[in-house]
DNA sequence: CAGCATCCAGCCCGATACTG
DNA sequence: CAGTATCGGGCTGGATGCTG
């Protein structure tokens, strides 16, 4: 649609053997959906619901910097997306649950690794960061 | 800090088994850090930077969707993160290459997982997301 | 308890124009 | 070629108040 390079002598030395050279699909769909995956909150959300099922209020104590408002839009769009499921009961006080849809566990590991990535390397990280702003 | 819940009595049946019940800094530093990640554009950089060396122009061609200014920035984040490494070549046409750093590298499997699960799975949420709008 | 509605500040990010 | 500077609209996301 754009961006068709035509020619393409990018040196790029000795590497050319990968799956993708750019990305498939011009990143029309994987955007949106990285878009979701990548938003403030739902790695977080999704980490946790990775340990079981849990109702509204523990989901906002356990992912402590979310708003009210930013949780329940979380979870409608991750609902939406199939990747966790709502179930209310009909109880005096009410209660829902949220839990992963089988679409939700497959993210599962992977969020879990990138999780474990950020915690691992969060010190490199900050050091890099102090280093570049004091050059 | 806040929302120190004091007793918990969730039920969350059968999975306590987990290596962290809720985040284990409560989303101090691993938000920040998240927040690179997990921002517009950089899980595509990292993606291409993956398969080796580019410089500014071919990168440009190989995100589509992205503009100079938001290329420029990405870019500028992760240099700073110590994610990818910038190295301008003095030339007549001025050239200048970004790859991946060692701690670029660490992240690569990771940001490729998640690059593949959405491709995968994209169709998947397609159909739960026409689901949920028409229900 | 769970959550929607409203208001509003701040930033994200694209478009455009200009520089070394 | 590889940026920087500036402007402005739209969306993100927090605070507050109200409902079932």
């Amino acid at each position: 649609m754009f961006a068709e390079h035509t020619s393409d002598p990018d040196p790029a030395p000795g590497s050319t053997l990968h799956p993708c050279k750019s990305w498939p699909d011009n990143g029309r769909g994987v955007r949106e959906t990285l878009d979701r995956i990548g938003d403030k909150w739902s790695v977080l959300v999704i980490g946790i619901l990775s340990q079981g099922p849990l109702r509204f209020g523990t989901l906002h104590q356990r992912v402590p910097g979310v708003s009210q408002r930013m949780l329940t839009l979380t979870l409608r769009h991750l609902e939406r997306d199939g990747i966790v499921s709502r179930t209310a009961y009909a109880e005096v006080p009410p209660r829902v649950e949220y839990e992963l849809t089988p679409l939700g566990e497959s993210l599962r590991e992977t969020v879990l690794a990138l999780a474990r990535w950020v915690t691992d390397h969060h010190d490199e990280i900050e050091t890099a960061r102090h280093r570049y702003d004091t050059r």
